[in-house]
DNA sequence: GTGCTGACTGCAG
DNA sequence: ACTGCAGCCAGCA
């Protein structure tokens, strides 16, 4: 499936989408890039989804610290103001981080294939 | 207009 | 088990 195909063409509707899912996610826990890039239907792009939580920053709303890669690594930490922000918020959340990394990440696991089906 | 880079992921060697 | 490469889109030089 083509991501283009998502995007309709006529806007790029990704960084939008991918803002909507984030925003969706629940207090207490995280998701992954490529779950959210799976979601839309852009299993490649995780990497865009990933970029797109940087051009996040400029929104609120936008939880960004709750997306972390499929290991549960905080990678994008270092983009925050802090690189113990993201572990900060987290952790606000009820989100234990331990090694930059999202304890029983399995069981916090938000996956939006699941929780977003009808 | 062309090309590289990036908060990732999955497959191949 | 570890390393390397390709694929995706948007932004910048």
């Amino acid at each position: 499936m083509n991501l283009a195909l998502c995007q309709n063409k006529l806007e790029s509707t990704f960084f939008n989408d991918v803002y909507e899912v984030v925003k969706l996610i629940p207090k207490g826990r995280v998701t992954s890039y490529g779950a959210i890039a799976r979601y839309l239907g852009a299993t490649k792009s995780a990497r865009l989804v990933g970029y797109a939580m940087n051009a996040a920053h400029s929104l609120p709303n936008v939880p960004a610290q709750r997306v972390v890669n499929r290991n549960g690594l905080l990678t994008g930490k270092h983009h925050f103001a802090t690189e113990l922000r993201m572990q900060e918020l987290l952790e606000k959340d009820g989100v234990k981080v331990k090694d930059d990394k999202v304890i029983d990440f399995a069981k916090r696991f938000w996956d939006p294939l699941i929780e977003l089906t009808f």
